[in-house]
RNA sequence: GCGGGCGUAGCCAAGUGGUUAAGGCAGCGGCUUGUGGCGCCGCCAUUCGGGGGUUCAAGUCCCCUCGCUCGCCCCA
């Protein structure tokens, strides 16, 4: 039969105009927190080399082992989509020498890829905004990060918002703990599911954010990370607390948290919702002291985090603060004839030039279809214009929003009444 | 990658093996060859995501496949 119906991948989806005053509406309330914190704009490509990730994030994650979308290209460079930002960043930054004039305090935004099940709340394409201050060791480049997100998600008027804080320590500490850790567990290895216990020699720490619930009832005796901190590490991560405390910002402490990405170190952090289901994190974040020494850079304390977008619109949907409607254009212009249609499309265009959304009415169809397709288009203004108004060189101006008066007027006096100039 | 549910027009949706696939919204045309919000009339699925099978007969049953969705996993 007919040619077979093309369609978007897989978990790729489109945007449509009714979704987007949304988006806009989020990224406009972003890019004036961004603003007003000092923080600058950066665009990174969407493809870079495969290595970056491998070696920034760490090969053992699951964002990297299993969920990349990974080719080569055809001059064999291996290349990856970026399944994140923070990496693309860093190497940016490196590349162009920026830390040389100073500490750095940047914002990006744009779509991400990772190849996963699709659900509510997570598209193999998906998009994020997020920060990062890369020269930034003080314990208020911790709590300042953490609240930037806290406000801009409260002003957006997100609900049932919870920020989730753990610290994760230096290297030197994760090891003593790893180890402890590693120990603990290998005793009680018939109790754990068969995940657990493969993770055990992988990736340790990630068992206790298992979701298993026997799993998680033997857990509960587990060593904690927070009771292996050196005493500096201690009292950093007590320090962050404060000020987050003096902001008046309600944390929950969760000795569980353990950030997926393995460049982490600190603060860790995340809100969530109570909103979302399974997926509930909306912003995710931390402090990643290592990384830019591992991507080649000089030793350099920094700190980020990314919110999901999607999930964040999903968010303000439900809680009924979602973004205003579809543009409403100022005047709609209709028109029947060739002489009156002529006149139409100049005189929109002259409109437009002066700053008001005109909207024609391209069908040539009868005046009261054309009527019709005015009024819901919500303009307040119509132009009107028939054969023997284009003869006589007038148009009408008529008021959709109040009787449907009509006055005829010259096409000046129309442009100065509608653009607000003396007439 | 694993498990459950679902898939009828642009959207919502009736239909539960018997042969012309309800209805509503939107769209298009007309009543009104020049006037909107209301009304009335007409048009809008040779076909039920796609493919195969069972049957005299399939949107309805079976298999495969694609997609959506919820959960696991992971994470934003």
């Amino acid at each position: 039969m007919g040619v077979e119906k093309l369609q978007s991948l897989r978990g790729m989806v489109d945007l449509l105009p009714a979704q987007l005053p949304a988006w806009q509406h989020v990224e406009a309330v972003a890019r004036d927190h961004f603003r007003r914190a000092g923080l600058n704009e950066i665009r990174t490509p969407l493809l870079e080399v495969t290595e970056l990730f491998a070696r920034g994030i760490g090969e053992a994650t699951d964002v990297v082992g299993k969920e990349m979308y990974s080719f080569e290209d055809r001059s064999q460079r291996r290349c990856t989509l970026r399944p994140e930002g923070t990496a693309s960043v860093v190497r940016a930054v490196l590349e162009h020498g920026l830390l040389s004039q100073g500490p750095q305090r940047l914002w990006y935004g744009g779509p991400m890829f990772r190849y996963e099940r699709p659900q509510a709340g997570r598209q193999r394409q998906f998009h994020q905004i997020g920060l990062e201050f890369l020269g930034a060791a003080d314990p208020r480049s911790d709590a300042e990060a953490i609240a930037i997100a806290w406000d801009l998600l409260t002003a957006l008027g997100a609900s049932g918002l919870a920020l989730e804080l753990n610290s994760l320590g230096d290297a030197n500490d994760r090891a003593a703990y790893r180890q402890a850790l590693v120990g603990w567990l290998e005793q009680r290895r018939e109790q754990l599911d068969p995940e657990a216990c493969e993770r055990i020699a992988t990736n340790p720490l990630r068992i206790l954010d298992s979701k298993n619930p026997a799993t998680q009832a033997v857990l509960a005796e587990a060593p904690l990370l927070i009771d292996h901190l050196s005493a500096a590490s201690r009292q950093r991560f007590e320090q962050v607390r404060q000020l987050l405390d003096r902001l008046a910002i309600p944390y929950q402490l969760n000795p569980r948290l353990v950030r997926g990405l393995d460049y982490y170190a600190h603060t860790a952090f995340e809100i969530t919702s109570d909103q979302l289901g399974a997926q509930a994190t909306v912003c995710g974040g931390g402090r990643y002291d290592g990384l830019v020494e591992q991507l080649g850079g000089p030793p350099t304390a920094a700190i980020g985090w990314a919110i999901g977008l999607e999930r964040l619109i999903v968010l303000l949907e439900r809680a009924g603060a979602a973004g205003a409607a579809v543009a409403v254009p100022a005047v709609y212009v209709v028109s029947r004839g060739p002489l009156a249609e002529a006149m139409a499309l100049d005189l929109a265009m002259q409109l437009r030039r002066r700053g008001q959304a005109a909207e024609l009415d391209l069908s040539g169809a009868a005046f009261s279809r054309q009527l019709k397709r005015a009024d819901r288009s919500g303009a307040p203004w119509a132009v009107v214009i028939g054969e023997s108004e284009a003869e006589q060189g007038v148009v009408l101006l008529k008021d959709l929003l109040g009787g449907g008066a009509e006055q005829r007027l010259s096409p000046p006096a129309v442009l100065a009444h509608l653009t607000g100039s003396a007439s």
